[in-house]
RNA sequence: CAGGAUUGUCAGCGC
C-alpha cells in the first residue's frame, strides 16, 4: 500500500491527475494515505472542485479524514477562493477536535485569507494557542494582495514584537505588499535589511521581488540592471 | 526510533 501511495503520490506531483486516478482506482481497498495523496495532486494541479468532490465520495466509503486529509482540503479550497467550503471544511477540523492544531490553524488562516475572508483569518489567528511564521506570512499576503501596505508593515512589527523572526518567505510578502503599492524606498530598505539585519541570503524570488517593484514605479532601467546581474549570477 | 499523503513563496492575462 505504501508503494501504490507513493505512486499516487509521484503521478500527482507531476499533474498526471489520470494516471494517478487510474492507479488509486485499481485498489481493492483504498486508505486515508491514498485518498490524501489523490485529493493533494488534485489540489495542487488546480482542480479543486474535483478534489473536494474526491473527499465527499472518501467519506461515502466512511474513510475518516485525519490531519493531513485536512491539510490537502484547505489547499483545495483556497486554489478555488472557495470561502464558503474552507468554512464548512473549518466546521469538520473542530469537530474532529483539530482546532488547536498550529500546522491546520496557519492553513486555515490561509486558506480563509487567500478567498479573501480576512476577517475569518483573524478570528482563527487569534484562537491559535501560538502563532507562527507561516500564520503571519498568510496574512501579510493577503493584505499585499489588497494593496494595503501599511498593514503588512504593522505585521512585519508586531510580529516581531511578538518575538518570532521573519525568515525568507516572511520577506518575500513584504516585498511583493512594496511592489504593489509602489513603495520604492521601502522595498529597497527591506530588501536591504535581509541580509544586512536578518542575516538571510535573498533568493531568486526576493530579487523577482525588486524587479517587479522597479517596474511598478517606472524604474526600467534599474529592473533591467538587476536582471542583467541576475543573468550572469545565476549562469 | 523509523514511516506511503503534509500549512506560508513572483508577476501578468483569461474565466
Amino acid at each position: 500500500a505504501a508503494i501504490i501511495t507513493a505512486l499516487i503520490d509521484m503521478y500527482g506531483k507531476c499533474g498526471g491527475l489520470e494516471e494517478a486516478y487510474m492507479v488509486f482506482d485499481k485498489l481493492p481497498s483504498r486508505d486515508v494515505m491514498a485518498w490524501s495523496a489523490l485529493i493533494s495532486g488534485y489540489a495542487e494541479h488546480g482542480h479543486g472542485v474535483e478534489a473536494l468532490r474526491l473527499f465527499k465520495q472518501m467519506q461515502q466509503e466512511a474513510v475518516e479524514p485525519n490531519l493531513v486529509t485536512f491539510l490537502c482540503l484547505l489547499k483545495a479550497c483556497s486554489s478555488i477562493a472557495a470561502a464558503n467550503q474552507t468554512s464548512l471544511v473549518h466546521a469538520q477540523i473542530i469537530e474532529c477536535g483539530y482546532a488547536l492544531d498550529i500546522t491546520l490553524g496557519n492553513a486555515l488562516v490561509d486558506a480563509y485569507a487567500k478567498c479573501g475572508n480576512l476577517e475569518h483569518a483573524y478570528a482563527v489567528f487569534h484562537s491559535l494557542p501560538s502563532c507562527d511564521v507561516m500564520a503571519w506570512s498568510s496574512l501579510m499576503k493577503a493584505h499585499s494582495k489588497e494593496c494595503d501596505a501599511q498593514s503588512v508593515f504593522q505585521s512585519f512589527h508586531c510580529m516581531q514584537e511578538a518575538g518570532l523572526r521573519p525568515d525568507g518567505v516572511t520577506f518575500v510578502c513584504v516585498l511583493s505588499g512594496c511592489s504593489r503599492s509602489g513603495l520604492l524606498d521601502e522595498g529597497c530598505s527591506y530588501f536591504k535589511s535581509l541580509l544586512e539585519q536578518h542575516g538571510i541570503a535573498p533568493t531568486l524570488e526576493h530579487y523577482n521581488s525588486m524587479v517587479d517593484l522597479f517596474g511598478h514605479v517606472g524604474c526600467f532601467a534599474e529592473a533591467e540592471d538587476l536582471l542583467e546581474t541576475l543573468a550572469f549570477s545565476c549562469n
